[in-house]
DNA sequence: GAGTTTGAAACT
DNA sequence: CAGTTTCAAACTC
Protein backbone atom coordinates (compact mmCIF):
# COMPACT_ATOMS: atom_id res chain seq x y z
CA UNK A 1 0.00 0.00 0.00
CA UNK A 2 1.12 3.33 -0.80
CA UNK A 3 2.13 5.12 2.29
CA UNK A 4 1.02 8.16 1.18
CA UNK A 5 -2.68 6.83 -0.11
CA UNK A 6 -5.21 9.27 2.11
CA UNK A 7 -3.12 11.98 2.98
CA UNK A 8 -4.41 15.23 1.89
CA UNK A 9 -3.05 17.42 -0.74
CA UNK A 10 -1.81 20.71 -0.46
CA UNK A 11 -1.08 21.37 -4.28
CA UNK A 12 -1.50 19.65 -7.46
CA UNK A 13 -1.07 20.43 -11.18
CA UNK A 14 -4.04 21.39 -13.13
CA UNK A 15 -3.91 19.05 -16.18
CA UNK A 16 -5.91 21.32 -18.07
CA UNK A 17 -3.40 24.26 -18.76
CA UNK A 18 -0.55 22.96 -16.62
CA UNK A 19 -0.85 25.58 -13.78
CA UNK A 20 -0.18 25.46 -10.22
CA UNK A 21 -3.66 24.92 -8.27
CA UNK A 22 -2.93 25.96 -4.18
CA UNK A 23 -5.75 23.50 -1.76
CA UNK A 24 -5.96 24.18 1.60
CA UNK A 25 -3.07 23.81 4.13
CA UNK A 26 -2.53 19.86 4.43
CA UNK A 27 0.02 17.62 5.34
CA UNK A 28 1.54 16.23 2.26
CA UNK A 29 1.78 17.13 -1.35
CA UNK A 30 0.03 14.73 -3.99
CA UNK A 31 2.58 15.71 -6.43
CA UNK A 32 4.93 14.76 -4.24
CA UNK A 33 3.09 11.61 -3.43
CA UNK A 34 3.01 10.57 -7.55
CA UNK A 35 6.55 11.43 -7.66
CA UNK A 36 7.89 9.42 -5.30
CA UNK A 37 5.17 7.08 -5.82
CA UNK A 38 6.07 6.52 -9.75
CA UNK A 39 9.89 6.57 -8.94
CA UNK A 40 10.11 5.00 -6.08
CA UNK A 41 7.20 3.26 -4.31
CA UNK A 42 5.49 2.06 -7.33
CA UNK A 43 2.96 -0.77 -6.82
CA UNK A 44 -0.35 -1.46 -6.27
CA UNK A 45 -2.83 0.78 -5.23
CA UNK A 46 -3.12 3.94 -6.93
CA UNK A 47 -6.05 5.03 -7.84
CA UNK A 48 -6.97 5.77 -11.28
CA UNK A 49 -6.37 9.51 -10.68
CA UNK A 50 -2.76 8.51 -9.99
CA UNK A 51 -2.43 6.94 -12.38
CA UNK A 52 -2.90 9.81 -14.50
CA UNK A 53 -0.98 12.04 -13.08
CA UNK A 54 1.59 9.75 -12.67
CA UNK A 55 2.11 9.57 -16.61
CA UNK A 56 1.64 12.79 -16.87
CA UNK A 57 4.50 13.83 -14.81
CA UNK A 58 6.19 11.26 -16.43
CA UNK A 59 5.73 11.03 -19.97
CA UNK A 60 6.18 13.94 -22.59
CA UNK A 61 6.02 13.79 -26.37
CA UNK A 62 8.47 15.62 -28.79
CA UNK A 63 8.27 17.28 -32.41
CA UNK A 64 11.25 16.40 -33.97
CA UNK A 65 11.23 17.68 -37.46
CA UNK A 66 8.57 19.44 -37.80
CA UNK A 67 9.75 21.44 -41.72
CA UNK A 68 6.13 23.34 -41.52
CA UNK A 69 3.80 23.30 -39.62
CA UNK A 70 1.37 19.88 -40.36
CA UNK A 71 -1.43 18.67 -38.43
CA UNK A 72 -1.31 16.27 -35.99
CA UNK A 73 -4.16 14.90 -34.60
CA UNK A 74 -5.25 15.60 -31.43
CA UNK A 75 -5.90 13.09 -28.78
CA UNK A 76 -9.59 12.93 -28.95
CA UNK A 77 -9.27 11.88 -32.59
CA UNK A 78 -8.01 8.83 -31.75
CA UNK A 79 -10.76 7.44 -29.93
CA UNK A 80 -13.20 5.75 -32.31
CA UNK A 81 -9.89 3.31 -33.00
CA UNK A 82 -8.49 1.96 -30.16
CA UNK A 83 -5.02 -0.03 -30.31
CA UNK A 84 -7.69 -3.44 -30.02
CA UNK A 85 -9.67 -2.39 -32.65
CA UNK A 86 -7.08 -1.51 -34.86
CA UNK A 87 -5.61 -4.74 -34.52
CA UNK A 88 -8.64 -6.62 -35.29
CA UNK A 89 -10.38 -4.55 -37.70
CA UNK A 90 -9.23 -5.40 -41.01
CA UNK A 91 -10.62 -2.88 -42.55
CA UNK A 92 -9.26 -0.17 -40.43
CA UNK A 93 -8.33 3.10 -42.24
CA UNK A 94 -5.06 3.15 -41.55
CA UNK A 95 -4.68 0.36 -44.43
CA UNK A 96 -7.02 2.45 -46.39
CA UNK A 97 -4.22 5.10 -45.36
CA UNK A 98 -1.29 2.76 -47.13
CA UNK A 99 -3.53 1.36 -49.39
CA UNK A 100 -2.52 -2.42 -48.32
CA UNK A 101 -3.57 -5.28 -46.62
CA UNK A 102 -3.22 -5.24 -42.76
CA UNK A 103 -0.28 -7.58 -43.45
CA UNK A 104 1.88 -5.20 -44.65
CA UNK A 105 1.06 -2.86 -41.69
CA UNK A 106 3.74 -4.02 -39.47
CA UNK A 107 3.47 -1.42 -36.62
CA UNK A 108 -0.24 -1.38 -35.47
CA UNK A 109 0.44 1.39 -32.75
CA UNK A 110 -1.04 4.84 -34.08
CA UNK A 111 -3.94 4.26 -31.79
CA UNK A 112 -5.38 5.90 -28.98
CA UNK A 113 -3.57 3.57 -26.53
CA UNK A 114 -0.42 3.98 -27.95
CA UNK A 115 -0.84 7.96 -27.90
CA UNK A 116 -1.61 7.72 -24.25
CA UNK A 117 0.98 5.66 -23.83
CA UNK A 118 4.21 7.31 -24.93
CA UNK A 119 2.43 10.65 -24.58
CA UNK A 120 1.19 13.10 -21.55
CA UNK A 121 -2.39 13.52 -22.33
CA UNK A 122 -2.07 16.53 -20.82
CA UNK A 123 0.79 17.97 -22.36
CA UNK A 124 -0.21 16.88 -25.67
CA UNK A 125 -3.99 18.33 -25.61
CA UNK A 126 -2.14 21.58 -24.14
CA UNK A 127 0.17 21.62 -26.57
CA UNK A 128 -2.09 20.87 -29.64
CA UNK A 129 -5.11 22.90 -28.61
CA UNK A 130 -3.18 25.71 -27.94
CA UNK A 131 -1.21 25.85 -31.33
CA UNK A 132 -4.93 25.71 -33.19
CA UNK A 133 -6.49 28.24 -31.01
CA UNK A 134 -3.52 30.27 -32.62
CA UNK A 135 -4.07 31.78 -35.80
CA UNK A 136 -0.23 32.06 -36.49
CA UNK A 137 0.58 28.53 -35.48
CA UNK A 138 -1.91 26.52 -36.31
CA UNK A 139 -1.95 22.82 -36.86
CA UNK A 140 -5.02 21.45 -38.97
CA UNK A 141 -7.00 19.63 -36.42
CA UNK A 142 -8.10 16.90 -38.91
CA UNK A 143 -7.97 13.25 -38.22
CA UNK A 144 -6.39 10.60 -39.85
CA UNK A 145 -9.63 9.38 -41.75
CA UNK A 146 -11.95 11.64 -41.89
CA UNK A 147 -10.92 14.61 -43.73
CA UNK A 148 -8.45 13.37 -46.27
CA UNK A 149 -9.91 14.60 -49.55
CA UNK A 150 -8.64 18.04 -48.88
CA UNK A 151 -5.84 20.36 -47.26
CA UNK A 152 -6.31 23.67 -46.38
CA UNK A 153 -3.85 25.98 -47.64
CA UNK A 154 -4.14 29.58 -45.63
CA UNK A 155 -2.71 32.13 -48.42
CA UNK A 156 -2.74 34.49 -45.82
CA UNK A 157 0.02 32.78 -44.24
CA UNK A 158 3.57 33.87 -45.46
CA UNK A 159 4.85 29.99 -45.56
CA UNK A 160 1.44 28.03 -46.42
CA UNK A 161 0.56 26.34 -43.42
CA UNK A 162 -1.92 24.20 -43.28
CA UNK A 163 -4.68 25.21 -41.37
CA UNK A 164 -7.56 24.04 -40.15
CA UNK A 165 -10.74 23.80 -41.40
CA UNK A 166 -12.22 26.06 -39.30
CA UNK A 167 -9.50 28.61 -39.87
CA UNK A 168 -10.15 28.45 -43.47
CA UNK A 169 -13.58 29.07 -43.20
CA UNK A 170 -13.10 31.86 -41.60
CA UNK A 171 -10.99 33.31 -44.37
CA UNK A 172 -13.38 31.79 -47.30
CA UNK A 173 -10.28 29.49 -49.21
CA UNK A 174 -10.58 25.92 -49.70
CA UNK A 175 -8.08 24.61 -51.66
CA UNK A 176 -7.14 20.99 -52.27
CA UNK A 177 -3.85 20.55 -51.00
CA UNK A 178 -2.95 18.39 -53.56
CA UNK A 179 -3.20 21.18 -56.29
CA UNK A 180 -0.19 22.37 -58.27
CA UNK A 181 3.06 23.24 -55.83
CA UNK A 182 0.93 24.31 -52.70
CA UNK A 183 1.24 20.33 -51.66
CA UNK A 184 4.14 20.55 -49.46
CA UNK A 185 5.83 17.12 -48.18
CA UNK A 186 5.53 17.66 -44.69
CA UNK A 187 7.33 15.36 -42.06
CA UNK A 188 6.05 16.15 -38.91
CA UNK A 189 8.61 13.24 -36.89
CA UNK A 190 6.89 12.77 -33.17
CA UNK A 191 9.43 11.04 -31.16
CA UNK A 192 6.46 9.42 -28.55
CA UNK A 193 9.26 8.63 -25.55
CA UNK A 194 7.28 5.72 -25.37
CA UNK A 195 9.76 2.94 -26.20
CA UNK A 196 11.09 5.73 -29.17
CA UNK A 197 7.88 5.35 -31.26
CA UNK A 198 7.55 8.06 -34.26
CA UNK A 199 5.27 9.15 -36.29
CA UNK A 200 5.84 10.07 -39.59
CA UNK A 201 3.10 11.96 -41.28
CA UNK A 202 3.77 13.12 -44.84
CA UNK A 203 0.93 14.96 -46.75
CA UNK A 204 2.08 14.49 -50.16
CA UNK A 205 1.39 10.78 -49.76
CA UNK A 206 -2.60 10.07 -50.41
CA UNK A 207 -2.85 10.06 -46.37
CA UNK A 208 -1.10 10.69 -43.69
CA UNK A 209 0.87 7.44 -42.78
CA UNK A 210 1.81 6.93 -39.08
CA UNK A 211 4.76 4.99 -38.56
CA UNK A 212 6.37 3.60 -35.62
CA UNK A 213 10.46 4.03 -36.17
CA UNK A 214 11.25 0.97 -33.63
CA UNK A 215 9.16 -1.03 -36.48
CA UNK A 216 8.57 0.28 -39.79
CA UNK A 217 10.31 2.43 -40.65
CA UNK A 218 12.10 0.50 -43.12
CA UNK A 219 14.35 1.84 -46.00
CA UNK A 220 12.13 1.80 -48.91
CA UNK A 221 9.37 4.39 -46.92
CA UNK A 222 12.21 5.98 -45.81
CA UNK A 223 13.50 6.71 -48.96
CA UNK A 224 10.15 7.84 -49.75
CA UNK A 225 10.14 10.45 -47.62
CA UNK A 226 13.51 11.16 -47.99
CA UNK A 227 12.89 11.96 -51.55
CA UNK A 228 10.00 14.02 -50.96
CA UNK A 229 11.51 15.86 -48.41
CA UNK A 230 14.56 16.80 -50.77
CA UNK A 231 11.88 18.09 -52.75
CA UNK A 232 10.41 20.39 -50.17
CA UNK A 233 12.96 22.83 -50.18
CA UNK A 234 11.84 23.31 -54.05
CA UNK A 235 8.18 24.24 -52.80
CA UNK A 236 8.97 25.75 -49.77
CA UNK A 237 8.92 29.74 -49.99
CA UNK A 238 12.19 31.63 -50.45
CA UNK A 239 14.45 31.53 -47.50
CA UNK A 240 12.28 29.13 -45.86
CA UNK A 241 14.09 26.19 -47.28
CA UNK A 242 17.07 26.78 -45.33
CA UNK A 243 15.14 27.59 -42.48
CA UNK A 244 13.56 23.89 -42.45
CA UNK A 245 16.90 22.38 -43.98
CA UNK A 246 18.75 24.51 -41.13
CA UNK A 247 16.08 22.76 -38.59
CA UNK A 248 16.31 19.54 -40.12
CA UNK A 249 19.79 19.02 -39.85
CA UNK A 250 19.87 20.53 -36.32
CA UNK A 251 17.44 18.19 -35.32
CA UNK A 252 19.44 15.36 -36.66
CA UNK A 253 22.81 16.16 -35.39
CA UNK A 254 22.19 16.47 -31.78
CA UNK A 255 21.35 20.13 -31.40
CA UNK A 256 18.37 20.96 -29.45
CA UNK A 257 16.10 22.61 -31.34
CA UNK A 258 12.60 24.89 -29.71
CA UNK A 259 10.14 25.38 -31.75
CA UNK A 260 7.82 28.15 -30.06
CA UNK A 261 4.43 29.02 -31.10
CA UNK A 262 3.01 32.78 -31.51
CA UNK A 263 0.99 31.21 -28.55
CA UNK A 264 3.73 30.82 -26.34
CA UNK A 265 3.62 26.71 -26.52
CA UNK A 266 7.13 25.47 -26.92
CA UNK A 267 8.31 22.09 -28.47
CA UNK A 268 11.61 20.95 -27.80
CA UNK A 269 12.96 19.51 -31.23
CA UNK A 270 15.36 17.63 -29.46
CA UNK A 271 16.19 13.73 -31.13
CA UNK A 272 15.06 11.43 -29.46
CA UNK A 273 16.80 8.08 -29.46
CA UNK A 274 15.98 7.35 -32.98
CA UNK A 275 16.67 10.16 -34.72
CA UNK A 276 20.66 9.29 -35.90
CA UNK A 277 18.54 6.53 -37.23
CA UNK A 278 16.14 8.55 -39.06
CA UNK A 279 18.52 10.98 -39.90
CA UNK A 280 20.90 8.29 -41.79
CA UNK A 281 18.00 6.70 -43.17
CA UNK A 282 16.85 9.67 -44.73
CA UNK A 283 20.23 11.30 -45.29
CA UNK A 284 22.31 8.35 -46.79
CA UNK A 285 25.31 10.60 -46.76
CA UNK A 286 25.95 11.22 -43.38
CA UNK A 287 29.11 11.43 -42.15
CA UNK A 288 30.65 8.33 -40.50
CA UNK A 289 31.12 10.57 -37.19
CA UNK A 290 27.72 10.46 -37.28
CA UNK A 291 27.00 7.14 -38.41
CA UNK A 292 29.12 6.30 -35.01
CA UNK A 293 26.97 8.25 -32.95
CA UNK A 294 23.95 7.64 -30.35
CA UNK A 295 22.79 4.04 -31.42
CA UNK A 296 23.61 3.03 -34.47
CA UNK A 297 26.46 0.44 -33.18
CA UNK A 298 26.58 -1.87 -30.88
CA UNK A 299 23.33 -2.52 -28.84
CA UNK A 300 21.25 0.67 -30.18
CA UNK A 301 21.68 -1.42 -33.59
CA UNK A 302 20.69 -4.22 -32.45
CA UNK A 303 17.58 -2.69 -31.35
CA UNK A 304 16.97 -0.92 -34.09
CA UNK A 305 17.15 -4.11 -36.56
CA UNK A 306 15.40 -6.18 -34.12
CA UNK A 307 11.84 -5.47 -35.16
CA UNK A 308 13.04 -7.11 -38.84
CA UNK A 309 14.78 -9.74 -36.97
CA UNK A 310 13.36 -13.23 -38.41
CA UNK A 311 12.01 -15.17 -35.76
CA UNK A 312 12.14 -18.65 -34.62
CA UNK A 313 9.43 -19.55 -33.46
CA UNK A 314 8.14 -23.65 -33.91
CA UNK A 315 5.85 -24.50 -31.47
CA UNK A 316 3.51 -21.19 -30.99
CA UNK A 317 2.60 -20.78 -34.36
CA UNK A 318 3.83 -17.23 -33.94
CA UNK A 319 0.55 -16.34 -32.51
CA UNK A 320 1.72 -15.83 -28.90
CA UNK A 321 3.90 -13.39 -27.52
CA UNK A 322 6.58 -15.44 -27.23
CA UNK A 323 6.80 -14.26 -30.89
CA UNK A 324 8.68 -10.95 -30.92
CA UNK A 325 6.90 -10.61 -34.80
CA UNK A 326 3.66 -11.18 -33.10
CA UNK A 327 4.18 -9.14 -30.33
CA UNK A 328 5.31 -6.01 -32.33
CA UNK A 329 2.31 -6.08 -33.67
CA UNK A 330 3.38 -7.32 -37.35
CA UNK A 331 3.05 -10.53 -39.67
CA UNK A 332 6.12 -12.81 -39.79
CA UNK A 333 7.86 -12.02 -42.99
CA UNK A 334 11.19 -13.82 -44.12
CA UNK A 335 11.00 -15.43 -40.57
CA UNK A 336 12.35 -19.26 -39.93
CA UNK A 337 8.94 -19.97 -37.91
CA UNK A 338 7.90 -23.42 -38.57
CA UNK A 339 3.75 -23.54 -38.66
CA UNK A 340 3.32 -20.36 -39.10
CA UNK A 341 0.04 -18.46 -38.37
CA UNK A 342 0.72 -15.05 -38.05
CA UNK A 343 0.16 -13.90 -41.72
CA UNK A 344 -2.44 -12.91 -43.99
CA UNK A 345 -3.37 -16.76 -44.80
CA UNK A 346 -4.42 -17.01 -40.92
CA UNK A 347 -6.30 -14.07 -40.96
CA UNK A 348 -8.97 -15.67 -38.65
CA UNK A 349 -6.72 -17.23 -36.54
CA UNK A 350 -4.38 -14.30 -36.40
CA UNK A 351 -7.37 -12.08 -35.14
CA UNK A 352 -8.53 -14.55 -32.64
CA UNK A 353 -4.85 -14.62 -31.17
CA UNK A 354 -4.81 -11.08 -30.76
CA UNK A 355 -8.18 -10.75 -29.29
CA UNK A 356 -7.39 -13.61 -27.10
CA UNK A 357 -3.92 -11.68 -25.61
CA UNK A 358 -5.94 -8.71 -25.09
CA UNK A 359 -8.42 -10.26 -23.15
CA UNK A 360 -5.39 -11.69 -20.95
CA UNK A 361 -3.83 -8.13 -20.73
CA UNK A 362 -5.24 -5.03 -22.44
CA UNK A 363 -2.11 -3.79 -22.77
CA UNK A 364 -0.17 -6.87 -23.99
CA UNK A 365 0.94 -4.99 -26.85
CA UNK A 366 2.08 -1.36 -25.43
CA UNK A 367 5.53 -0.77 -25.73
CA UNK A 368 6.96 -2.08 -22.65
CA UNK A 369 9.65 0.71 -22.35
CA UNK A 370 7.86 3.80 -20.82
CA UNK A 371 9.06 7.07 -20.75
CA UNK A 372 9.32 10.33 -18.87
CA UNK A 373 10.56 13.51 -19.15
CA UNK A 374 12.78 14.70 -22.25
CA UNK A 375 16.47 15.09 -21.06
CA UNK A 376 16.09 13.56 -17.82
CA UNK A 377 16.09 9.58 -18.31
CA UNK A 378 15.13 7.56 -21.56
CA UNK A 379 12.58 5.39 -20.22
CA UNK A 380 11.51 2.73 -17.95
CA UNK A 381 9.97 -0.57 -18.17
CA UNK A 382 6.37 0.01 -17.39
CA UNK A 383 6.05 -3.48 -15.80
CA UNK A 384 9.92 -4.10 -14.62
CA UNK A 385 11.75 -6.99 -15.15
CA UNK A 386 11.56 -10.56 -12.64
CA UNK A 387 15.26 -11.23 -13.43
CA UNK A 388 16.99 -13.94 -11.01
CA UNK A 389 20.25 -15.29 -12.17
CA UNK A 390 21.50 -12.41 -14.77
CA UNK A 391 22.36 -9.56 -12.60
CA UNK A 392 20.22 -7.73 -15.26
CA UNK A 393 23.35 -7.83 -17.02
CA UNK A 394 22.36 -9.33 -19.90
CA UNK A 395 20.19 -9.36 -22.70
CA UNK A 396 18.07 -12.03 -20.76
CA UNK A 397 16.90 -8.74 -19.15
CA UNK A 398 14.50 -6.65 -20.72
CA UNK A 399 15.61 -3.53 -18.66
CA UNK A 400 19.21 -4.34 -19.98
CA UNK A 401 17.72 -5.04 -23.25
CA UNK A 402 16.40 -1.72 -23.54
CA UNK A 403 19.79 0.07 -21.70
CA UNK A 404 17.45 1.39 -18.86
CA UNK A 405 18.20 1.07 -15.80
CA UNK A 406 15.90 -1.12 -13.41
CA UNK A 407 13.89 0.58 -11.42
CA UNK A 408 12.09 -0.10 -8.28
CA UNK A 409 9.20 -1.29 -10.68
CA UNK A 410 11.26 -4.16 -11.06
CA UNK A 411 11.45 -7.70 -8.75
CA UNK A 412 14.47 -8.71 -10.01
CA UNK A 413 17.18 -10.46 -8.06
CA UNK A 414 20.67 -9.47 -7.52
CA UNK A 415 20.17 -6.23 -9.40
CA UNK A 416 23.53 -4.54 -10.56
CA UNK A 417 21.82 -2.84 -13.32
CA UNK A 418 21.91 0.68 -11.67
CA UNK A 419 24.10 3.42 -11.93
CA UNK A 420 26.42 2.60 -9.07
CA UNK A 421 27.17 -1.04 -9.95
CA UNK A 422 30.92 -1.28 -10.83
CA UNK A 423 29.58 -4.09 -13.13
CA UNK A 424 27.23 -1.70 -15.01
CA UNK A 425 30.30 1.07 -15.26
CA UNK A 426 32.24 -1.16 -17.35
CA UNK A 427 29.25 -2.45 -19.37
CA UNK A 428 28.23 1.04 -19.72
CA UNK A 429 31.24 2.07 -21.55
CA UNK A 430 31.00 -0.75 -23.99
CA UNK A 431 27.87 1.14 -24.90
CA UNK A 432 27.77 4.24 -27.45
CA UNK A 433 25.22 5.98 -25.80
CA UNK A 434 26.70 7.08 -22.24
CA UNK A 435 25.58 10.24 -22.74
CA UNK A 436 22.13 9.37 -21.63
CA UNK A 437 21.23 9.87 -18.29
CA UNK A 438 19.43 6.96 -16.63
CA UNK A 439 17.13 6.19 -13.86
CA UNK A 440 19.08 5.00 -10.91
CA UNK A 441 18.08 3.08 -7.74
CA UNK A 442 20.16 5.57 -5.86
CA UNK A 443 18.68 6.34 -2.75
CA UNK A 444 19.32 10.06 -3.76
CA UNK A 445 18.38 9.76 -7.06
CA UNK A 446 14.93 10.13 -6.31
CA UNK A 447 15.86 14.23 -5.81
CA UNK A 448 15.29 14.28 -10.06
CA UNK A 449 14.17 17.61 -11.43
CA UNK A 450 10.90 16.41 -11.26
CA UNK A 451 11.01 16.23 -7.12
CA UNK A 452 13.05 19.59 -7.28
CA UNK A 453 10.04 21.04 -9.11
CA UNK A 454 7.36 19.87 -7.44
CA UNK A 455 8.97 20.93 -4.11
CA UNK A 456 8.78 24.18 -5.54
CA UNK A 457 5.84 24.05 -6.67
CA UNK A 458 4.55 23.29 -3.12
CA UNK A 459 6.27 26.09 -1.94
CA UNK A 460 4.98 28.17 -4.69
CA UNK A 461 1.61 27.38 -3.44
CA UNK A 462 1.98 28.24 0.02
CA UNK A 463 3.53 31.24 -1.03
CA UNK A 464 0.38 32.76 -3.05
CA UNK A 465 -2.13 31.05 -0.36
CA UNK A 466 -0.51 33.07 2.39
CA UNK A 467 -0.73 36.20 -0.15
CA UNK A 468 -4.08 35.51 -0.98
CA UNK A 469 -5.39 35.54 2.72
CA UNK A 470 -2.71 38.37 4.05
CA UNK A 471 -1.00 36.81 6.49
CA UNK A 472 1.92 39.09 7.98
CA UNK A 473 5.18 37.79 6.33
CA UNK A 474 6.34 35.59 9.68
CA UNK A 475 3.14 33.29 9.64
CA UNK A 476 3.75 33.35 5.52
CA UNK A 477 7.27 32.15 6.20
CA UNK A 478 6.50 29.79 8.35
CA UNK A 479 3.75 28.32 6.59
CA UNK A 480 6.30 28.07 4.12
CA UNK A 481 8.98 26.33 6.14
CA UNK A 482 6.78 23.92 7.21
CA UNK A 483 5.50 22.90 3.60
CA UNK A 484 9.18 22.55 3.28
CA UNK A 485 9.99 20.44 5.91
CA UNK A 486 6.89 18.12 4.66
CA UNK A 487 8.72 17.80 1.08
CA UNK A 488 11.82 16.61 2.98
CA UNK A 489 10.18 14.37 5.33
CA UNK A 490 8.84 12.50 2.11
CA UNK A 491 11.90 12.47 0.35
CA UNK A 492 13.59 11.27 2.77
CA UNK A 493 10.91 8.81 3.74
CA UNK A 494 11.40 7.69 0.21
CA UNK A 495 14.77 7.39 0.15
CA UNK A 496 15.19 5.20 3.43
CA UNK A 497 12.50 3.28 1.74
CA UNK A 498 13.93 2.88 -1.34
CA UNK A 499 17.43 1.58 0.22
CA UNK A 500 15.35 -0.98 1.59
CA UNK A 501 14.20 -2.07 -0.82
CA UNK A 502 17.42 -2.20 -2.52
CA UNK A 503 19.01 -3.93 -0.06
CA UNK A 504 16.86 -6.25 0.52
CA UNK A 505 17.22 -7.72 -2.94
C1' DG B 1 25.51 -25.40 -34.84
C1' DA B 2 24.20 -27.87 -30.74
C1' DG B 3 23.30 -27.52 -26.15
C1' DT B 4 22.39 -24.67 -22.07
C1' DT B 5 20.60 -20.81 -19.62
C1' DT B 6 17.37 -17.42 -18.92
C1' DG B 7 13.16 -14.94 -18.06
C1' DA B 8 8.69 -13.62 -20.20
C1' DA B 9 4.42 -15.58 -21.35
C1' DA B 10 1.13 -18.91 -20.70
C1' DC B 11 -1.02 -22.06 -18.00
C1' DT B 12 -2.89 -24.33 -13.75
C1' DC C 1 -2.00 -14.58 -6.82
C1' DA C 2 1.53 -18.02 -6.74
C1' DG C 3 3.68 -21.87 -8.63
C1' DT C 4 4.70 -24.45 -12.77
C1' DT C 5 5.31 -25.16 -17.59
C1' DT C 6 6.21 -23.61 -22.15
C1' DC C 7 8.60 -21.04 -25.19
C1' DA C 8 12.06 -18.60 -27.86
C1' DA C 9 15.94 -15.66 -27.41
C1' DA C 10 20.45 -15.13 -25.46
C1' DC C 11 24.37 -17.19 -24.44
C1' DT C 12 28.26 -20.70 -24.21
C1' DC C 13 31.15 -23.96 -26.06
Amino acid sequence: MNELEGQEYSYRRDLSDGSLVPLHHTHESPRMANLFSHGMHSGPGYSRMEESLREDDYTTYRILHPLTYDPLPPVAHFGSASYSEYLLAPSSHYQHALGQPYSSIRSPWPSQEAFHYGMSSAEICRAVNTISSDGADDYSMEGYSTHQGFRHVNRNQPHGLLVSPHDQHKMGEKLPVQTSNICQPVQVVCDVNGGGQVVVLNHCSPDQIPHSMMTDLNAESLSKLSVQSCSTEDQLPHGKASDARDSEKNVFTGLPQTHKTSAGVTFNLTPGPYASQLHQTLCPTATVEQEEEGHTKGRGRVKWEKSKRPCNCTKSQCLKLYCECFANGEVCNNCKCVNCYNNTEHDVERSQAIKSCLERNPGAFRPKIGSRKQGTVKGRHTKGCNCKRSGCLKNYCECYEAKIMCTSTCKCAGCRNYEESPSKKRSDRDRSDSSIYYPTRCPLACITPDVVEATCGCLLAHAEEAEKEGYISAHAERMILEEFGQCLTQIVRSIFKSTSVQFNV
